[in-house]
DNA sequence: ACGGTCCACTAATTCGAATTAGCAACGCTC
DNA sequence: GAGCGTTGCTAATTCGAATTAGTGGACCGT
């Protein structure tokens, strides 16, 4: 800025008026002119350090990501709030919590504001998550509804077997057993399948020979259904008929199954938006996400 | 730093001093006593922009990565990185690089370093990204050496079809060219097959009547191998009968196929590791990633 | 001609930590 | 006991931008 000045003239200060827009300041067009084109010349960016370090924090916004968080919707909920933060002079920048705890991050680069979609969701009312959440609720009632329509009333949860999946997966299952009842469904039996195909398939097994009420799966993810789909080959049953499976995410790889695997369909993008908005502290209103959509593969 | 002055009745220049360790500074044992023990009662933690801002650059560690980079062995070279960074006071942020220039982020940032997996690779002899992409030399070898060994001399090297895809499915491409001739495939067409079920079908079915001559198909990574595999479920071909198969990158979704697909694993995390090392200006050559492995799973 | 009000800009301070220069006090040597 | 080196600390400056408090000059009215 200091260079910018120098070669235009004038005090720092006064570029820094110029190059801000500041209110309560007047600049003559003949200065402002010259100073925008020394900028311009020199090829002058803000350093968003020195920035930062004024104003307090930076204008990054972190992501810290649960690894649960795989493929399908999350892309597209980074898109929205990666372009959202953009067109506000904001940038993304992705934390995947492994372990480590989020502290020393947030220390190190003071975030404008960190979008936690990793640990505890007790208090998910409050998330500045674009209201991500919170709108799974709602996306795991579709998913429990078209298993209900389509006739099924005693239905399996299916979840990660890993132990490290434990805290998103609960919220899935909690979120599951509030909507089941609403949607009628009259039972819902939890479901462990672990990552390994062949413990997929022994447990799977198990898990039908002791429930043999169960009509139909909705799965935590479409990899957890197709985990599901792949046992139940090895264990030769039929998908629709002996058991019924329901992903969620409709990602790509569901499509390449035979029959495709049905699942539910989120408008991320516009979750990722407004969570760029709550971010900033703007308005959100006007972004609304779509409504979850079953997209019909023929597996239930 | 100032409060923890105060707490313990020194300057803040020795409140930095004792907590840095300064070189070419005694200190008292009783002084570094009293100021560690303020900060830790203050819970003082540095502030990284602050220090930023005088060292130049930020401990911050910009991983960029070209959306082409999903699922399989990119989650390990981030664990890697990650980990290897956390041991030296760092910290990893990725950005994904879609469409948006880099430079805003890095001038937001200033990272220590940046580990480019997104963009053009032409000088990749002197990329930091820990002998990654170098390395995808030998693994595309390793890709094609099994087809050899496996009969095949006239194959197919199959990349997404997306436009977006072009530049990193180019240089995979361009190693696979490379490897063929020493490894003995006599011919590698070339077969770009789209995202959509349909058109890959499609596509891949006018493939095969263009080029009869193809035995095997080595495909860009996993997700384009299932594509490939779909769609020649769709056209009624056997795999490995008619064609083999194999893939790259040996996600959990290979081995949900009927037969396992057939993959390339590769050693991620040392990459990772490795690439932490030389982003850090560190001896890396301590940190050796194994060979890439091929995981039999039947398709080829 | 003098007081007041704008206008257009500058000087100085701030953010938090790191670093360089420097300054007392003390001990040792000759 | 004068000179010199060491020990243990402090003061002052720096990084780059934003902001608050001015300041000199033009212009206006009376």
């Amino acid at each position: 800025m200091r260079d910018v000045a120098a070669a235009s003239g004038v005090s720092p200060s006064t570029v820094s008026f110029v190059l801000n827009d500041a209110p309560h300041q007047t600049i003559s067009a003949a200065t402002r002119e010259r100073v925008l084109r020394a900028a311009d010349e020199l090829g002058y960016v803000p350093h968003g350090v020195a920035r930062a370090l004024r104003e307090g924090s930076s204008r990054i916004v972190l992501l810290n990501l649960d690894p649960l968080f795989r493929g399908g919707s999350i892309d597209g909920y980074t898109r929205g709030l990666d372009d959202e933060l953009g067109r506000h002079g904001h940038v993304l920048l992705v934390r995947r919590a492994g372990g480590s705890p989020l502290e020393p991050v947030v220390d190190a680069v003071v975030p404008r504001a960190v979008v936690n979609l990793a640990g505890i969701y007790d208090e998910w009312e409050s998330a500045a998550d674009g209201g991500w959440v919170n709108g799974l609720g709602a996306h795991t009632r579709s998913q429990l509804t078209h298993l209900q329509e389509t006739g099924h009333v005693v239905v399996a949860f299916a979840l990660p077997g890993d132990v490290e999946a434990a805290p998103f997966a609960q919220v899935r299952l909690r979120l599951a057993r509030a909507a089941a009842a609403s949607v009628g469904i009259v039972q819902l039996e939890v479901l462990p399948v672990p990552r390994d195909v062949e413990s997929a398939r022994a447990g799977v097994g198990e898990f039908l020979a002791m429930h043999p009420e169960v009509t139909a799966v909705a799965a935590f993810d479409d990899v957890v259904a197709l985990r599901v789909l792949a046992a139940l080959r090895a264990l030769g049953k039929q998908v629709p008929g002996d058991l019924a499976v329901i992903g969620f995410d409709a990602t790509e790889h569901g499509a390449y199954w035979d029959p495709p695997l049905t699942s539910v369909r989120v408008d991320a993008e516009a979750f990722g938006r407004r969570a760029a908005r709550q971010a900033l502290g703007l308005d959100a209103s006007d972004v609304v996400p779509g409504p979850a959509t079953v997209v019909a593969g023929g597996t239930a």
